[in-house]
DNA sequence: ATTGACAGATTGTAAGGCAATCTGCTTGAC
DNA sequence: GTCAAGCAGATTGCCTTACAATCTGTCAAT
């Protein structure tokens, strides 16, 4: 068998760079919610002309990672739990396809990786570094999603999981969320490597509902001094 | 109960419009799968300026409507049978979950709404216009969406009908298909009515998956003569 | 306290320009 | 005749400048 690479080089635009730099910085949480962003800030903050940034910013409309009032401009949108509970159920949805599909398809070097991955976020928990606990367990998902033979899936995903990405940071930081999150992930990969579809999709719909209910809690502590969020809600 | 109306005018922008025109110019058809779009030819078609033309591609772009190569510029994706799959499954799932969640918490009011829609795709059908057809039979659906109680699945679904939305009056074309169709959909609303999610939503996923090998057929059908499908990739 | 008007800030849109890249055609060598 | 090299035109990526329309906040007047 042939190795299969993609040696397409594809040029790196200035509308790319600035589109990856904003979407970093708005997962990042660099800017708080409801807060406007200024043009020609960015512009002078990132070195590129207007026309470039505004590009860049149809983008992330399109994602729905900023929204953009006419004549009002760009701003982070603020995301109620209503729609935070949403995407969860969405994501219920299409992880618990993912991991039933890749349960059936996986092949073994695959799964190798996600085992390794696996005990990648098992360290990341005993460790405190909550940065690491994130990365490695949304790579555990990229892989799951890659191997479940359905673009789609991964490509609807992305977009979900970037707009509720900062809640994670919280949901996981609960006591303890971080042991019951990794036995979880354990029970998904188990049914995966032995190729019960139902099994694995049960148990990715409890890992994410699960999530939600964490998730939940961590959006109640946020939004609960309600006066700040109020004089902000009245600023803009 | 007080009308709940909302009196927010958006103005409209010039960028909004060429998304739109764009959009509904590629969603029937006018364009080539494959062929190129050129900025200044559009411009002058459109009677505006660059920048606002690009702002709009950039927002075609990140709905997947076109693709845009560094240094080539914009182009009709060419969706390949598998591309077309994968969107019908992901279809499956959700619009399966958005008739049981309708099922269960419809309102009488919507529930009409939604049997006179029937009714018209229903008289649809008999006529010979297949555009008509089609508006009817997607705004059938689109009642369903609006009534799930969940906006995400709504944009999502969005977004994928738009990008197999041309294979559809093709599959609907096909013999017997539109009794069929309306038969699929007949159970689908007597599910909702009677309140049975379960059913509901059996009753969607079959609909679509009957769509989904209707499309295939049709998909088919367009791929078979292949010389002319690869002198236009060669060409571009 | 509410209204009205004004100034400053910001966005929406256009136009012009130039370097980098791509494309197709021609030329030249074998 | 075939294939590689090179050239010219077309097209895109990006920047700068510009100005009208709109929004926001302030301050005076009622």
């Amino acid at each position: 068998m042939t190795i299969k690479l993609d040696l397409r080089i594809v040029p790196r635009t200035v509308q790319q760079e600035v589109v990856e730099k904003l979407r970093f910085a708005i997962l990042s949480g660099v800017f708080q919610p409801g807060s406007r962003l200024v043009e020609s800030q960015l512009c002078s903050s990132l070195g590129v002309s207007r026309p470039s940034l505004r590009e860049a910013l149809r983008s992330l409309q399109a994602e729905r990672l900023i929204e953009i009032v006419p004549n009002r401009g760009p701003q982070i949108p603020v995301l109620s739990w209503r729609d935070a509970e949403e995407i969860y159920e969405v994501r219920e949805l299409l992880e618990g396809e993912a991991a039933a599909r890749c349960a059936a398809t996986i092949k073994a070097p695959d799964l190798e990786e996600l085992s390794d991955q696996l005990e990648r976020f098992r360290r990341a928990c005993r460790s405190n570094d909550p940065v690491e606990r994130i990365n490695t367990a949304t790579e555990f998902y990229a892989i799951i999603l890659r191997n479940c033979g359905n673009k789609i899936i991964e490509q609807v995903e992305g977009g979900l999981l970037a707009r509720v990405n900062f809640l994670r940071a919280r949901s996981m930081s609960l006591p303890n969320r971080v042991k019951d999150s990794y036995e979880e992930m354990n029970a998904i990969y188990v049914a995966i490597k032995n190729h019960d579809p139902e099994k694995a999709r049960k148990a990715a719909r409890r890992h994410i509902a699960n999530a939600r209910n964490s998730a939940k809690l961590a959006f109640e502590k946020i939004d609960q001094p309600p006066e700040t969020a109020k004089k902000q809600a009245k600023r803009r």
